[in-house]
DNA sequence: TTTATAATTGTATACGAATGCAAGATAATT
DNA sequence: AATTATCTTGCATTCGTATACAATTATAAA
């Protein structure tokens, strides 16, 4: 009773109206088989007429692709991600599949049941955004030939495919920026400490630093939240000594120590002290904040992660692939520029 | 060949193994269905050995219900809309929907062909937010009898249900509001003319002035565009005898007028010009722009959006609803607080 | 214990489209 | 014109699950 509304238009009654069989018209919307132009030309018209478009589901149980590719993703005030979603969406769309999302809390508490309810669906494949999902469900996705794509997340599981950009690298140049333009006190705000990306970027820096003769001086965790990153600010420098200048391990998490130290704390940025991010979202590039940061190659990681996909969707036995892209350092107006007598500076230090 | 990794574990397997008919196992898994204790008992612990769960795909050929709802969405900037498409999925998750997101371009032109690719995944019921659709394309979804809820954009199209704030209220508290704080010479920046979303802000915020004695002195257009807004509001302060205080259409082209007036212009907030924005997304509440605007309680957006959705796809024969929520507005520091002796601003007026 | 009633189960079929196979129609070859 | 090779086409079956129906079993009533 509740269908009633419903002019299901199925390949049968353009069969019916074009006085062919349902194979002929299941033929005229397949891709590369044979039909003849007469045929073809009849059926199409029959098509427009009835409104008849192929059932996507149906032509999936026989095929086994279903064309959807789920996105998990939680973490959408962090600009980076909607901007990931709708390129990965964009460019898939243009490859004939399309994205079903799933939200995870930030923390990623309920992944597993998500991953589940994705499974539920057969999609030919799975970009996992910024949760960590347990080993369990990446076997069961293995075992069922589901290509998966970590994007934006390093993780210990070998077995899975991965695209990010080089985190570690990305630290070191940060840090060599600072040495160069003079800082001399380093601090550092942390993101969630259970993801490989933060640890990555943190040792990058801090063996960025060691090459130069520094080390972090301050250290503060912002979880990746803005909120909290807030606090970490005004727990870093609300002490005496503060560092003259922070690495913030993303841009969500710099605009708000920005904001905490012009507005809360009273700091100049970058007399004061300088800041740098990391992804280079949008925003960073807005008058207000015009934040030092390192790019995420977000058009290259969308790219190689649909190549994968596409890849390991036609040949499974494909092995994993772990991809790392490296990203320029943008430097804008958080961070002092290149200072002509450093050197006075640096006979300072001794 | 291309299968050869998949263990595609189906409920005859099940049956085999508990030895059971198809039909039992199916009955299992479907709520509502009599079977007995010991033979569901057994069922689950043979589908859970063998890693079985129902095949949504399969499931929606047969009764019809994909349990999909397609989400339209370009325009992903704009932070609105990705908090809305986080929630509207977490909402739909706990009602067994989940969300397939199709991106169209800011200007919606793809619109009538990602609609078609829509359809052919015979969603449960479709959320468009903030694009046009052909009625063409309305009338093909009444046909087949999917839902359709206009999010965050009123349509001329009567046919449609429809979800949004109250714009019109929304600008005319805005234009009371700055007539009470003693601004005198209001200008108007436009989002994209074409919507009504624009249409109504704009109305609202002219008949409001007009009930205060007051009028438009100077309006540009942003296209909801964050780079056009910046140069809009180069040329509607770049005049002699600028506007005291500026409307923006919504937040997102606000943080590029209050950038443009501070960095480019060298004009103070709240002292030289007042601004006031729509959306209050969450950047509005950061420190660097503590933005006064019009909130749009997105809460009740999301579970109106959500409510008629699911009511529309048990009774496919009920009546389109429009829903108008009315959101207050949100004072913070980009406009200047009450005075004390606005009667003397009164006075200098005529 | 017998009969009436309800609960459970299996059988067979349908959903909508894709495809292997064999038959029929066309075109190419001699 | 006869023969062979190439296209097209329809028939029948399949994908994985749900469900109407009939058959069976368990339960309640007599």
């Amino acid at each position: 009773m509740a269908q009633q509304g419903r002019t299901r238009v199925t390949s049968k009654d353009v069969a019916r109206l074009a006085g062919v069989s349902q194979s002929a018209v299941s033929r005229v919307f397949t891709a590369g088989r044979s039909v003849s132009p007469k045929t073809r030309e009849k059926v199409h018209a029959c098509a427009e007429q009835l409104g008849y478009r192929p059932n996507v589901l149906a032509r999936g149980l026989i095929t086994g692709q279903s064309r959807i590719i789920g996105v998990v993703a939680g973490y959408l005030e962090n600009q980076f991600y909607p901007e990931a979603i709708r390129k990965l969406t964009a460019s898939l769309q243009t490859k004939g599949y399309h994205t079903l999302i799933f939200i995870t809390d930030s923390k990623g508490e309920n992944m597993d049941d998500i991953l589940s309810e994705i499974l539920d669906y057969k999609v030919d494949g799975l970009v996992i955004a910024s949760v960590t999902m347990s080993s369990v469900l990446a076997r069961r996705c293995l075992q069922e030939g589901i290509p998966v794509v970590l994007f934006n997340r390093a993780q210990e599981d070998e077995s899975l495919n991965a695209v990010s950009s080089h985190n570690y690298h990305g630290g070191k140049k940060v840090a060599e920026h600072l040495s160069e333009i003079g800082c001399r006190r380093p601090g550092y705000i942390a993101g969630l400490e259970t993801t490989m990306t933060q640890r990555d970027r943190e040792m990058g820096f801090i063996n960025g630093l060691e090459s130069k003769g520094l080390a972090i001086t301050g250290r503060a965790i912002g979880n990746f939240d803005f909120a909290e990153a807030r606090l970490a600010a005004k727990t870093l420098f609300g002490r005496p000594d503060p560092p003259d200048c922070v690495f913030v391990a993303n841009d969500h998490m710099a605009f708000a120590v920005l904001d905490t130290l012009r507005h809360d704390l009273g700091l100049r940025v970058p007399e004061d002290v300088c800041v740098v991010g990391y992804d280079d979202v949008p925003i960073a590039a807005w008058p207000s904040y015009n934040l030092t940061t390192v790019r995420q190659p977000i058009n290259q990681m969308v790219e190689e992660t649909v190549s994968i996909l596409m890849q390991a969707i036609d040949h499974p036995t494909m092995e994993r692939r772990r991809i790392y892209l490296d990203g320029p350092l943008k430097i804008r107006a958080t961070t002092r520029p290149l200072p002509e007598k450093q050197t006075d500076r640096q006979t300072q230090r001794n």
